[in-house]
DNA sequence: CGCTGTCTTGATCACTATCAAACCGAGTGG
DNA sequence: CCACTCGGTTTGATAGTGATCAAGACAGCG
């Protein structure tokens, strides 16, 4: 029932670094269990004080943030491999809500694992910060497609990068992957309106660039779009995994 | 000429976290100088491989990423006590660029300094990793700033933090604090063009709220600023210094 | 003193939000 | 089997926030 850290189906993938025997042994002494939501849950919420960390074994979900006036941003998409609840560990409560978006499952560790990394296992701990830091730098990214990019180039930019995180994944199944999110949550994230989201997408599907219906993502020209979005094709470095 | 650790000027402040003698011994081990820098200088810049970590002593900077049509997003802006280049150590690049807004004193410290971090203090990797996540936490709010809030919104947030974070670190005397930055800064950080941004602050002088002028920024009313922005006059959590 | 950089203000434009309504497939229940 | 609802998508019409264009003010500076 509960998949052992060494049988992870993760760590084969191209995305993932390579792990030690040790280190795999480590990760296993930590997990505590795992935990499996249908689409629509939340699963921390902001304000939160978490005692757990998650990874995301498989499914999507994503991050957002509500202001007080209701509006909302999503944050981040969430997909096999992203560790959750780093930042309600170590700053005493979330700053965001996680959702999921599809059935997902998730490895549980314990946020008291984590102190154990420090002490233990500096390269471990050397991985919490790649982490934190690579979700910085995307952050970094996102602001400035939301900052600065049209609505045009912030639609293809998101859709590349959707696309090469799901390659990298092998959730692509010819040319189409699945997209469980809605068009609002698209435009949630691109500072957006649901209305102009929908009519970009539509223009990009007459242009036959990219098809999103019936719940799959289908990207024809990749090369096209992220000249569009302003940014590349190459695949994301290796990232450590928990 | 150089600023020993144990008489940093920074530590008493109520923006930082105490450190115990241990502590400062090691920061001090790890310290490898000192650096000046004239307003504009670029200190790090997107793409380079840093080798070296800095502290922001004195003066005020900001870090930017620029797109390929030349638009250009301003991250944050960065104080007294901010950790520069944590990424660049971390991921091997930076990944936006940094550059000082007024002339500014540096504590730099070898890159290496982190490795040993993680070996030999388990406190102080900690520490970094809180950095790293709070970090995060900035710019996921500034991400819902640009994405979902109004002009006189963003300015009216931005205004209060950077208030905030300057009265913690007393650089205000009475109702003002110095303003290094350029309104084409603040228009940059908000995805706002340079004009709205300015006629945004004239509303706000008109109504006696905030009068930015000569370098100066002086704060009448931060809670209708904040109630306006939608966020809290709280100051910020004691932060870890390196 | 002209030059340059920054701030300021006014006029105009357009990208994107908002409003409104129809559509469509999947349930659900009579 | 059909009416009905419901969430999500799609499309058209209209409005507005904020961009762009343009020009003047002002200070610092070679």
């Amino acid at each position: 029932m509960v998949t052992r850290c060494d049988a992870c189906p993760l760590r084969g993938r191209s995305l993932f670094a390579d792990m030690s025997d040790e280190e795999v042994r480590q990760t296993q002494r930590f997990k505590v269990g795992e935990l499996t939501v249908e689409a629509g849950t939340p699963i921390l919420t902001e304000g939160a004080h978490s005692a757990q960390l998650f990874t995301v074994l498989s499914g999507v979900g994503l991050r957002h943030k509500v202001l007080q006036n209701g509006r909302r941003h999503v944050l981040t998409f969430l997909f096999p491999g992203d560790l959750i609840g780093l930042q309600g560990a170590v700053m005493g409560e979330m700053g965001h809500t996680v959702e999921a978006r599809s059935r997902m499952r998730l490895c549980v560790f314990d946020r008291q694992a984590l102190w154990n990394f420090f002490g233990n296992s500096p390269s471990r701990s050397y991985d919490l910060i790649w982490i934190a830091a690579t979700e910085e730098h995307f952050m970094g990214e996102a602001l400035v497609t939301v900052g600065q990019r049209t609505a045009e180039e912030s639609v293809a930019w998101a859709l590349v990068k959707l696309w090469k995180r799901a390659a990298t994944l092998e959730m692509t199944d010819g040319a189409a992957m699945p997209m469980p999110f809605k068009q609002q949550d698209l435009a949630d994230a691109l500072g957006l309106s649901l209305v102009h989201t929908n009519k970009t997408l539509a223009k990009f599907r007459e242009r036959q660039l990219a098809v999103w219906r019936d719940g799959r993502l289908q990207v024809n020209d990749l090369e096209t779009l992220a000249r569009i979005g302003m940014t590349d094709t190459a695949p994301p470095k290796p990232r450590p995994l928990l």
